[in-house]
DNA sequence: AATTAGATGTTCT
DNA sequence: GAACATCTAATTA
């Protein structure tokens, strides 16, 4: 399937590309290896709201990606252990991404498992955003990476799905972040059993 | 089923 | 030196 367009990240706004996103296939190749996943659990940062590390505009080398032209990936290292992947969003200035919290696989599922150490296909695979990362071998090298045009991390169009299937809530693990915590900015797919568990 | 501690490294105060 | 967009294994019930 094709890949997302430049126009796909750039000229809607974060929640909505966090919206769009579920049900799309997020792709790596890693060393070689073609590893993929429907994407079932999305969150949206803003530079408006505390719990972006881009907040107010704060501009540091970390967060300087975020203020480039949406498509390109933001991958940092969390808690010392966990590499999240985000795709940032809008224009040049604007501080915006969508973190991937989940994925169902689909390509290489025997690489995830090696990947993870597992032996059987379970969901906790891929149900969590520092799982999903091990999974499909996404690190901090893979940071600031144009997913239009990078030969080895992009994201594809998928089948069509219902509206009705994607609900919203408030995002996890933010609650530092205060009144913006309750933001209903976080997506996944209803009834599927590749989501995080919170 | 629910809670807790420990792992780990980068960023910013 | 504290905080942190997490995960796992071990413990308690």
């Amino acid at each position: 399937m094709p890949r997302l367009s430049k126009r796909f990240f750039q000229l809607n706004e974060v929640v909505e590309v966090a919206r769009a996103l579920i049900g799309k296939v997020f792709v790596t190749k890693i060393d070689g290896l073609i590893t993929s996943g429907l994407i079932t659990e999305t969150e949206a940062y803003h530079q408006s709201e505390k719990a972006c590390h881009a907040y107010n505009g704060r501009r540091t080398n970390r967060t300087e990606v975020l203020f480039g032209p949406g498509g390109k990936s933001y991958v940092y290292l969390c808690y010392g252990i966990h590499h999240l992947f985000n795709v940032t969003t809008g224009v040049e200035g604007e501080a915006a991404a969508v973190l991937v919290r989940a994925i169902e696989p689909l390509d290489g599922v025997d690489y995830m498992l090696e990947r993870r150490r597992m032996t059987a296909l379970q969901t906790r695979v891929s149900s969590g955003p520092g799982k999903l990362t091990q999974a499909l071998g996404v690190t901090v090298k893979n940071n600031n990476t144009c997913l239009i045009t990078a030969e080895d991390l992009w994201i594809e169009t998928y089948k069509e799905i219902p509206q009705s299937r994607i609900v919203a809530s408030k995002r996890i693990g933010v609650n530092y972040a205060r009144e913006d915590s309750l933001l209903p900015w976080r997506f996944y797919l209803k009834n599927s059993k590749w989501v995080s568990s919170s």
